[in-house]
DNA sequence: AGCCAGGACTGAG
DNA sequence: CTCAGTCATGGC
């Protein structure tokens, strides 16, 4: 359930800004589907507003865990679904990266998920070209393939290419403490 | 004091 | 399909 939520509410945000709002919802005791679903708007909007972006957060995450409700029941029943991306690509709010999301970390299954750390890191050492042409879809396949379906692989190759990032190639060109210095020779 | 964060949708061309 | 505009708060 804490997947779920953090989920939606780190899209386009640092995840220190999402850290404290699940910690106030969990200290309320309020992590749980039915509560959050029938919770009132202004009371979610407090909850997560320091994530940004908050009205529109709310309505997605409510969409979500209603969708997760009728069609399911639970959390845990939605890995039985073979089609289950499709249709959470079809809920407005959710696009790939998010679905991919919680496919992995909340049900381990093994999707690649591919961010913003994973193109600029892989453009900086020459995986891909520089010039936007390749795609989420190109990125998430490569990957999967080589590296195979292997859940927890596929989460930590992520979790690596994340800490990787956020400690090296967020603004600085070329960094000489990176550990990818050697092979990196080309500014983002 | 800006600038930007682990996105996603919409409307225009 | 590509692209700018929009959503909004907190950290540095």
């Amino acid at each position: 359930m804490e997947i779920i939520v953090g989920a939606i509410l780190t899209q386009n945000v640092s995840w220190k800004n999402v850290e404290k709002s699940i910690e106030r919802i969990k200290a309320s005791g309020f992590m749980d589907m039915d509560t959050l679903i029938s919770m009132d708007d202004e009371v979610l909007h407090d909850f997560i507003r320091s994530t940004g972006y908050y009205r529109q957060k709310a309505g997605r995450l409510k969409e979500l865990l209603k969708f997760i409700k009728e069609n399911y029941g639970n959390i845990e029943n939605m890995v039985f679904d073979t089609n289950l991306r499709e249709k959470l690509l079809a809920i407005k709010g959710i696009g790939k990266e998010t679905a991919d999301s919680i496919l992995l970390y909340a049900l381990d299954l093994p999707y690649f998920v591919v961010d913003a750390y994973t193109f600029r890191i892989f453009r900086r050492i020459g995986i891909i070209e520089e010039s936007n042409k390749v795609k989420y879809e190109d990125i998430r396949e490569m990957v999967e393939k080589s590296l195979g379906k292997n859940v927890n692989d596929l989460k930590e190759f992520h979790a690596l290419l994340v800490a990787l990032g956020k400690d090296h190639c967020k603004k600085v060109p070329v960094c000489e403490g990176c550990p990818l210095y050697s092979i990196c020779q080309r500014k983002i």
